[in-house]
DNA sequence: CTGTTAGCGCTTTCAT
DNA sequence: ATGAAAGCGCTAACAG
């Protein structure tokens, strides 16, 4: 591998003009910049990022971490972030934390000891101490889906409480007042905040909450189906079926079918998140909008802004208004 | 942030001390270990990542080139080499190609300029040659999913031919004699050996392979449901239909519930992949195992084998078997 | 416009 | 077992 030192004995000059042609920023001649570039190309030179970093305390690379590396919303997080900040040359390192406070917080460790010159955090476990002192270390932090006291500049986040309202809402404006809720892990904010747009929908309504119409799942696909059978035992008179996530929506579909019910006929079914397989299920999924793309490529230029000073158009908004997206698993009543 | 000077005048000892109980290899009294590790400990002392890398020429990170972020199969693969890798102290520096000749050849650039210490690709657009150059050029590189010619030793396949034979002796074997099939991009390697099962197993039973049964689709959900599309016109005694991944035939079954068919009863479908959604499809989709998870564990145990000189247990293989997953989308003719 | 010269924070001989 | 010192490949003042 050659080196910036070979570089400059090829063309004659000093590390320091080879350095300039490198970075483009100081004015060399150009002669000279002819003269290096053909050194450069003969030698088949390829700057080593990592002594570049070293010596300009820049890394060019901005973490992201997410809680898995697969499925439909974090791969829609990944692409997003690495498609804008990559078009402005800037480089993602990808990290997962698997909804786990150890493994979060040695994600971001890691990130750090990389010396990224940002980090996007989709944390899930670490506390929200933890996170304001990383954002007081001076490491430019945005976090996402999460929203975090004293961090509002910070956080981007969809109104959840807002979606779980919109999905019951749109249950019962087809006149349906049985309305099952599958619900995420209760401790984890969003699922909460979705539960309790829920239960305002039914107040809305004056349609009273009651305890056996809510199953608390996992966010999983098989908690899904866990939650419809709950319903057939503990809430039969359910016409619709509100649940947090696609996933465990796909879960309930299979397990209403199983179960003999046709959809939507017999049972309506609504999901959340409107992932890209939402629309592959039969009948398609009628969900709720999560703006995650939108979401991801908000925290990409806010990075760009104020961290590499790379202006965008883009006009920096935190919150996030999801909407229903209408397709064939809500029928009227 | 602290270095490692800092902490070396905290405990009162040289740098290189402070350098070696870090890397615990060499030999270091117990009690200047423990004045170090209280020094460390109380400046909140965390390794500068970069800089150890230039210094050691080890970055233990190792690069990953997938074609894209998002979907199931780049999920699972993603998944799978981080955590064996992270398992072992070794990170992973993600990043795509979106099969671009020019930006798979960036990415494996960029991979390269951040030093990493192995390449582990899925890189489908850059030529063989490239590919046999990189590895002259002793970077340790592993191939995912596609065989090179004098690279044996470094790619990692399934027998994608025995894959296509699968399927459609699997169709044959239920009655079925007009099948029709939607291929993947003819010009990759993985489509037309998938192809050629399909037209083996046809020709082993007698069949003749008319070319008004295959439409060329490009993988996506899309091109199912032109192909099944095609199909009602220009090969409408099909009976079954087997298509070269599970995004296409997801596809094709939304084409054919439109067009009236039952699936299976008057349709077959047969897909290629089981990716996760498979069975979230309904009818539940029969497919055939792509052992992406497997051969992700095998890259990555090659690279801890024969880059960190990591044994483990896992003999290497390069060629994985398909099976057919049988579920509910192949009928009885 | 170009060259000289310190480092960046750490590893790694080579001594002791 | 520990320390001194020479880099790793590059950037960034500072001169000129």
């Amino acid at each position: 591998m050659a080196t910036i030192y070979e570089v400059s004995e090829a063309a004659g000059v000093s590390l320091a003009t080879v350095s300039r042609v490198m970075n483009g920023n100081a004015k060399v001649s150009e002669r000279t910049r002819k003269k290096v570039e053909d050194a450069m190309a003969s030698l088949g030179y390829q700057p080593n990022a990592i002594a570049q970093s070293l010596a300009s305390n820049r890394t060019n690379s901005v973490g992201l971490l997410v809680s898995e590396l697969h499925g439909s919303y974090f791969g829609d997080l990944m692409s997003t972030v690495e498609q804008v900040l990559k078009q402005n040359g800037k480089h993602v390192i990808i990290t997962a934390g698997h909804v786990n406070v150890d493994r979060e917080h040695e994600a971001i460790e890691f990130l750090k000891s990389r010396r990224c010159d940002a980090l996007i955090l989709h944390a899930e476990a670490v506390s929200d101490d933890y996170l304001r002192k990383l954002v007081d270390s001076k490491l430019p932090v945005v976090i996402i889906n999460r929203k975090v006291d004293n961090l509002d500049d910070n956080c981007f986040v969809v109104d959840n409480e807002q979606g779980g309202y919109l999905a019951t809402h749109a249950a019962i404006k087809q006149g349906h007042r049985n309305i099952g809720y599958i619900s995420g892990p209760l401790f984890k904010k969003d699922a909460s905040d979705r539960l309790a747009g829920h239960k305002r929908a039914l107040a809305e309504a004056g349609i009273e909450f009651e305890a056996s119409s809510l199953f608390e799942g996992d966010f999983h696909e098989s908690s899904g189906q866990e939650g419809m059978q709950y319903m057939q035992t503990h809430f039969s008179k359910l016409t619709a079926l509100v649940c947090a996530n696609d996933e465990m929506a796909s879960g309930a579909m299979t397990a209403a079918r199983e179960a003999g019910f046709d959809i939507p006929s017999q049972l309506s079914i609504i999901g959340f998140d409107n992932v890209l397989f939402s629309r592959y299920l039969y009948p398609k999924l009628t969900t709720i909008n999560n703006p995650i793309h939108a979401m991801g490529e908000m925290a990409a230029h806010w990075v760009l802004q104020h961290v590499y000073n790379i202006k965008s158009s883009m006009a920096i908004e935190h919150l996030f208004v999801p909407e229903i997206i209408n397709r064939d698993t809500l029928g009227k009543l």
